[in-house]
DNA sequence: TCCCGGACTGGGACCGGTCACAGCCTCCGG
DNA sequence: CCGGAGGCTGTGACCGGTCCCAGTCCGGGA
């Protein structure tokens, strides 16, 4: 008779069962916290597990408790937004480690294309993920809607915009913060100062450019205003229309470090020196501002808080705890730039 | 008698064999193919999939099947790199991208500390993904040894130095590539030719270098060798060390975008103008060689085609098809700064 | 007319956990 | 000596799919 090579299975919870002479419930409790099980029979399951070389696997428990473990962080910024702007990146990274402490995973969803978009919901209800960090909406998204229709939990990055209110989020003081950054440069003698905001539709771009505008109070003048996507090329373009209809201005906000860069960019192609002639100020306080040169003058938004509430709040949702949107505030980071 | 509030279940495939009259086998049939299926049947699944709303649980689909269904993007880096380095966020995309295509999805897990990095072959073996692609490993680290030996398929991006020769894996032509840059940079006159290399435990620090030493030949000279860690500021901490030896080098090439910028904040903080005193050139491509200011000439990687090529060849692997590793070519990209 | 094979279908067993329940033992109070 | 309460344990049912085998139906060749 020939021998069988044995391709050892990986060991379940009834091996380690009968390897500790006890039944797969006694298994069970031990490795769900223990409770209820006498020292004995948790020294000798704990004993078999290690001998066995046991690990749980992840599908059936998924099955049976009908929990996924992980959560989906979902971007739906078109693709040039992920692989320039560094602060989507902190977020994952932080929202990654926030998940591993749990003991659980991230999956990461890209849905940039509308069929992409088109089936996320679908995707999501497979059971795959059990809620979703939504990154970066644009107002009324309707991906956001199909998932709310759906029943997903989910928390977003920043006030949605055109919403119903009950939508969970963490976001930053936005408008607070435009106000901090403006009254910083007003402060420094600027009067002309110009904005480079984000889009209309996104949070950021809305209320920050509603911060600057209090704040400038009867000083603030439209004539002074861009708008850009985030991105450095569209700062360098609002840069040059800014320059152009108004050469007078002596401080640039931009709303993002990106933007900022950009308008640095320009600024420097038209002669004029930062901070000297003219002051550039930023928003993020991403990887970049530090480095940048001149070093941009920034708000910094709490990277490591925004991503671990989003996953607390979350898997507070989940749960089905009580829940409220949650708002951080950002600090003002004084560089050379402005 | 009160109504209960019908907590509406998700439809099972149960729910739709009764549906559309036939049995769960057929339901499984159609979802899977559907070969074996007469068309009369299959309209009827699909109608009542259509009516039902039915989504395939993963999870069970997981545990019967014992496939999980999705890939780990394993970064094992250092966390400063992942947030300031754009290449990860290319490579990142481009696999969440292809797997999306293949209704895969992917799971982020990033093994920094010395904790995360232990239990990472553990948590891999639960069942969570079906492979691993392993991003930047340092030489002879651990971490793809005890995958290696847990039998679980991975594909690591760049060629592992110091492991057994059938490490799975997708790289570029590093030595090649640098030759190429150095062959560029000669042909332009430039004879006192510096680099700054990666680090010598890595195979684009190692064999870019070798590249770059190879074309030299003669005029090869170590005093002009410097090493950085691929991040921007230690760029310009090595050009710093190599101005100061050598102040009369007039070129310098860089294996990573970042250093090169790095490079280039050095020789303008010393008042050399790039390119007309000095020609930097870099390696990547990365979003920044195109908006750097001058705009870098670098070695382009074929981003798309890494993923792709990774998230391929490691879902052969899982099914057994034969593979080999794989090197694709680079492309030399010239822009302003050599 | 019978038999056979191919197309299609139904359903039991199973994947590896969790959960709820029943049962056991022991100790204590009445 | 009995009843009962706790602490602990074993077991069957179940989660929602897939797989595979047995069976039905039907047409065509002998």
């Amino acid at each position: 008779m020939e021998q069988t090579p044995t391709v050892r299975r990986k060991p379940t919870i009834r091996d380690v069962a009968a390897a500790a002479g006890v039944s797969r419930g006694t298994v069970s409790r031990v490795i769900n916290g223990g409770h209820w099980v006498s020292p004995d029979a948790r020294a000798a399951v704990e004993d078999a597990i290690e001998r066995t070389g046991y690990t749980a696997n992840h599908a059936a428990r998924s099955l049976a408790t009908g929990r996924a473990g992980s959560l989906a962080f979902l971007m739906t910024e078109p693709q040039h937004l992920l692989f320039d702007d560094p602060t989507f990146a902190l977020l994952l990274r932080g929202a990654a480690e926030a998940l591993s402490k749990r003991q659980m995973t991230l999956v990461l969803l890209i849905a940039g294309t509308p069929a992409e978009r088109a089936n996320v919901a679908h995707y999501v209800s497979a059971g795959h993920v059990d809620g979703v960090l939504l990154i970066s909406s644009h107002e009324a998204d309707p991906l956001l809607e199909s998932l709310m229709d759906a029943g997903i939990p989910t928390v977003a990055c920043g006030v949605p915009l055109g919403h119903r209110s009950e939508v969970l989020s963490v976001s930053v003081d936005e408008a607070g913060s435009a106000r901090t950054m403006t009254a910083h440069l007003r402060a420094h003698g600027h009067r002309r100062i110009a904005m480079i905001a984000g889009p209309d539709d996104t949070p950021g771009g809305r209320f920050r450019l509603v911060g600057f505008r209090d704040e400038m109070g009867d000083d603030f003048d439209p004539e002074l205003v861009e708008v850009g996507d985030y991105s450095q090329d569209s700062g360098a373009a609002a840069m040059e229309r800014l320059l152009e209809r108004a050469p007078d201005i002596d401080a640039v906000f931009a709303a993002s470090d990106l933007m900022a860069a950009g308008a640095v960019q320009t600024l420097r192609r038209a002669g004029r020196r930062v901070p000297d002639d003219i002051a550039v100020a930023g928003f993020d306080d991403s990887g970049l501002a530090a480095t940048h040169e001149p070093p941009l003058t920034t708000m910094r938004q709490p990277w490591e808080q925004l991503s671990e509430r989003m996953v607390t709040l979350l898997l507070d949702a989940i749960d089905g705890r009580a829940v409220e949107p949650v708002v951080l505030p950002t600090t003002l980071v004084v560089r050379a730039s402005a």
